[in-house]
RNA sequence: GCACCCGUAGCUCAGUGGAUUAGAGCACUGGUCUUCGGAACCAGGUGUCGUACGUUCGAAUCGUACCGGGUGUACCA
């Protein structure tokens, strides 16, 4: 496609003396393999009817010799037909490495310590995951984190829910969950947060237990108190909550995230505040530290050190990205969240850059929305009121049971459902989770791909030495081109960080292949070793998108 | 009040720094083939692309205004 570009600039600079670049794309088969409204583009500078200007084009393209057919269309479209080389060469092209030499952090997730994870979360990490994978793609130097809550009046309610379910404050009551694994340690310390969290509404006294215990808490860390009961407790079942991320995140197979706690990120987002409201780029007002956002950019001001001296959010934030940067030194960061912080990031992200000037540019945040369930439908009543991530990974999982006989396959099949459920949906928007659909073997969902994929490779199982296609016969056009459009569909992807078109081509491959297949034997035709190699190449690519999803290609279903 | 996001077929969504007839899946209807895995293939759409103006040769896409839904807007995270 580059090179077309670069040809038909050429032309356009010694035809018409006008720098271009020309874009092209992909138009309906029976209009050609490329397209360009270039033409159009030029009618105006140049001063001829596009169609006029077309035309030169398509005869100067087609002396070269290169194309099957150059052909003007419509007001001046020029649709450009390419040669079967050509066509199994693109199969064949690597994409283009767009990260490549670049250091990125990627940080998502975030889950609070001392909560379970819930479908918000559940999303975010497998869309991050997915990203992650694009940005690997890319030849990027990744390094993946997550941010999340140690401290804060949230645990504070939670060790007190604790210290009630345990009866008091004698840590070896914990003892009781040496043979508990790390979802039902999650699970407790779940529950004593709800106790904590309605003590604290309903009683004024449990109330100031609790926010005395919120700096008790805080106390820990400053005085590195690992000895007292309290702290004892509160230490282990932090270690708790980090061993169920790592536990969840085996469960759905995304790769582990470096976390970086709170109490880890407040002290350094402290000492950058207090250095930069000594410099002036922060202001105390009504006892507060605060950062004056830009109102001619709508940007709010926002409190970074609360007027009872307490780090907030943003001071955490900015700790977070004070650490990123000196661990490692990051050419670019994202940053995936729920939409409804996209306003308050502009705000850090704008400090940010007021503080260290360089970071401008280098800082990208993306919001995802949430999550609802379809309405009406068997899976709305199953899943109700759920909330919590795991529950969603279970209910997908007891659905696939009842369609997937071999219990091995279930869970590559679960994980590959939710993944492509969560992938092909364009980040931003709230996204409908339907269980029946995210489980249907038809239709545009991760086992319908996952069947296409052990379909075609059982077929390759009765042909010995399939040969790789050295011609396009002309049965084999149209599943050829689509093949060849993988690697400008993985680009846009890699390029966009947006998964979805991955979702949509494969999707169409699968159809693409269908069609083939109901027209033409393979096994015992004619022409079986190349049919074969055909199926071999439709098998590979397959199974190379879905592996950037991040879902397992199995080999039967 | 101000700012941002969303509004495309009955439902779920692609397409959005302009282009040839606005596309998929689901659902629904009919058909094909004595199935290399039929979990297939083929056929079937009167969609005000939220509304109205505007810019242009051309707008779902750009601009302005409005309508409807959501979110955010200083000491929560």
């Amino acid at each position: 496609m580059e090179q077309l570009s670069y040809t038909v600039a050429a032309i356009t600079k010694s035809e018409f003396d006008v720098e271009t670049t020309p874009e092209f794309s992909r138009p309906d088969a029976q209009f050609g393999d490329y397209t360009t409204n270039v033409a159009m583009q030029l009618a105006k500078p140049v001063g001829q009817n596009p169609r006029a200007i077309a035309e030169k084009i398509a005869e100067k393209l087609a002396e070269s010799g290169e194309y099957e057919s150059v052909e003007v269309a419509g007001p001046g479209f020029i649709n450009i037909t390419l040669k079967s080389e050509a066509l199994l060469h693109l199969v064949r092209a690597e994409p283009k490495a767009f990260y490549s030499g670049k250091k990125i952090v990627l940080e998502y997730s975030c889950p609070n310590a001392f909560k379970e994870l819930h479908t918000g979360h559940l999303y975010n990490t497998v869309f991050g995951d997915i990203m992650s994978r694009l940005l690997l793609v890319g030849g990027a130097q990744l390094h993946r984190t997550s941010f999340g809550g140690d401290v804060g009046l949230h645990v504070a309610k939670c060790l007190w829910g604790m210290r009630v379910e345990l009866g008091g404050e004698d840590p070896t009551k914990l003892e009781e969950f040496n043979n508990k694994n790390a979802f039902e340690r999650a699970s407790w310390i779940s529950a004593a947060y709800v106790r904590g969290a309605s003590a604290y509404e309903d009683s004024e006294d449990s109330k100031a237990e609790i926010d005395d215990l919120n700096k008790t808490i805080y106390g820990y860390h400053d005085t590195n108190d690992h000895e007292s009961p309290l702290a004892q407790i509160y230490w282990t079942t932090r270690q708790w909550s980090y061993d169920y991320f790592e536990a969840f995140y085996a469960l759905i197979e995304v790769a582990p995230l470096r976390y970086y706690p709170e109490s880890t990120t407040a002290p350094v987002g402290l000492k950058v505040v207090r250095e930069q409201l000594a410099k002036g780029n922060l202001k105390e007002s009504e006892g507060a530290v605060v950062f004056e956002g830009d109102e001619s950019q709508h940007l709010h001001t926002r409190v970074f050190i609360t007027s009872k001296g307490l780090p907030t959010y943003e001071t955490k934030d900015i700790g977070v990205i004070w650490l990123e940067r000196e661990e490692y030194g990051f050419d670019h960061r994202y940053l995936i969240t729920g939409n409804d912080q996209k306003d308050y990031m502009r705000v850090v992200f704008a400090a940010a850059e007021t503080f260290s000037p360089e970071l401008a540019g280098t800082m990208t945040h993306m919001t995802n929305g949430t999550v609802r369930f379809g309405d009406g439908k068997k899976m709305s009543s199953r899943l109700g009121n759920v909330t919590r991530g795991l529950d969603v990974v279970e209910a997908v999982r007891e659905k696939v049971r009842e369609l997937v006989q071999d219990e091995s396959l279930v869970n590559d099949v679960t994980i590959g459902a939710i993944k492509y459920a969560f992938a092909r949906y364009r980040l931003g928007g709230d996204i409908a989770f339907d269980l029946d659909e995210t489980v249907s073997l038809q239709g545009n969902s991760g086992p319908y791909l996952q069947y296409a994929h052990a379909r075609a490779r059982r077929i390759l199982e009765k042909v010995e030495n399939p040969t790789s296609p050295t011609t396009v016969r002309t049965e084999d056009r149209a599943l050829v081109r689509k093949l060849g459009e993988y690697r400008e569909v993985i680009e846009l992807s890699t390029q966009e960080l947006a998964p979805h078109h991955i979702c949509n081509y494969l999707f169409e491959l699968a159809q693409e292949f269908n069609r083939y297949y109901e027209k033409n034997k393979v096994v015992g035709s004619d022409h079986e070793l190349h049919r074969a190699g055909i199926v071999a190449l439709y098998a590979d690519t397959l199974r190379a998108g879905l592996m950037i999803l991040g879902i397992v290609a199995p080999e039967k279903m």
